[in-house]
DNA sequence: ACATTTGTCGAACGAACGTTCGAGACGCCT
DNA sequence: AGGCGTCTCGAACGTTCGTTCGACAAATGT
């Protein structure tokens, strides 16, 4: 139940400390296995007084995926703003995901760690954001698949291999030592658009075990 | 929901029968989250029979997470034993980590979710299984970069990106909706090595912000 | 001046947690 | 028969969990 009363100014500075250190208690110790204790001790907060910002524990990592999510989107929306030309719109899909990414670390991992901790009537919600930002993606794959594709790709795959690519980052990436978000954009895009062998070489055709033939002639 | 299949009399059988159920119930509320009560009741086991199986929690994640590490390492080694042609090698990694992946989603999104869960005793062994395996990827991979690479790719992030694609997979594959493994592991090679555009498609240099240019000429 | 809203917290609630203990049942060797 | 390792479990331990309650100060409205 969200409430139309207007949330005054100087808590609403305060709730947005509170979830950025509670996303990286969650970041660090996963949602299950932080206690509200925890993020008491790490806002400053008293146990108690933490209840005045959220129902629960649950409305708690809703607030931050809702809003990580809304960020990102927006984000991404502003970026693509008068973008027509399809590589271009990738690569800035790409970049702002990556640069968000590598900018809010843990509000990212918990997006990406805890998407199915969220229960009933907050994870509908979530859901909806998530399957937009797909579409969007889908939709920039889409204008690129129509100036030409190589033969055997599916729409469904590319796109969520992709995700998977940029997803998996949280993973292994350190500042540092790897590539900033323009490098590591470019090298997820020029992966993703040719690959890793030189282009003038030859794809050879895939035989299943079962004798059928991906990558079918066109 | 209580599992139907009869408790094994033998010991070694039983504790397999543990594991099996307690990565399904680990996959299902993740390892923080799932108490002993749950895999008590889901198992069939007693809560302190339990613990004649594994010293505690975390030494059952451990036990999981090993023998899958082990069991798809192995599994890998013996497919590539006589095979020497890099590109079939890079194949037959994807497909024998794509096929345990649909054929044990349980057991391998442990693997991929739990990863930090792991205490100090028993996360240096499951991490030195994993460099073993990530090494030999890289090595896979070498070997086919010796044959010749698109200009301005980066071994680690190739590497790192393709076993993104990978991993990926259990946020997403619906059985029986999404192809089976030997289609997707034909839709991920072609798509690490070739790209979604056609072959013939020149890529374009992409510049950076600072003006600094990826892609750079050997 | 007073009443109300907004924010904060110590203390406590019952429930659930991981783990332990001692006892007992089973099959197998001598 | 008797002793022994293997296997199992009910009951309980102390601790920690998410959440609630009532009190209270400061700000705000009238």
């Amino acid at each position: 139940m969200v409430s139309s009363i207007p949330i005054p100014r100087d808590s609403e500075a305060k709730l947005q400390h509170i979830l950025r250190t509670a996303s990286q208690v969650f970041a660090q110790q996963g949602f299950a296995g932080a206690s509200m204790r925890d993020i008491s001790r790490a806002t400053g907060v008293s146990l108690a007084g933490l209840y005045y910002y959220f129902e629960n524990k649950q409305h708690l990592l809703y607030l931050i995926q809702n809003t990580t999510f809304t960020v990102v989107l927006e984000s991404l929306r502003s970026r693509l703003h008068g973008v027509h030309e399809p590589p271009e719109r990738l690569r800035l899909l790409v970049l702002n995901h990556i640069e968000y990414f590598l900018s809010h670390p843990n509000e990212m991992k918990v997006l990406s760690h805890e998407e199915d901790a969220l229960g009933d009537p907050y994870s509908e919600k979530v859901q909806a954001i998530k399957r937009r930002y797909y579409a969007l993606a889908r939709e920039i794959f889409d204008s690129i698949a129509a100036e030409g594709l190589a033969p055997g790709i599916h729409p469904r795959i590319a796109v969520l291999s992709l995700f998977g690519m940029m997803n998996w980052t949280y993973k292994w990436h350190k500042p540092g030592v790897d590539p900033d978000a323009a490098e590591l954009t470019a090298a997820i895009v020029g992966l993703f658009l040719h690959g890793v062998l030189p282009s003038g070489t030859e794809p050879k055709p895939v035989v299943f075990a079962e004798g059928i033939t991906a990558g079918d002639p066109r």
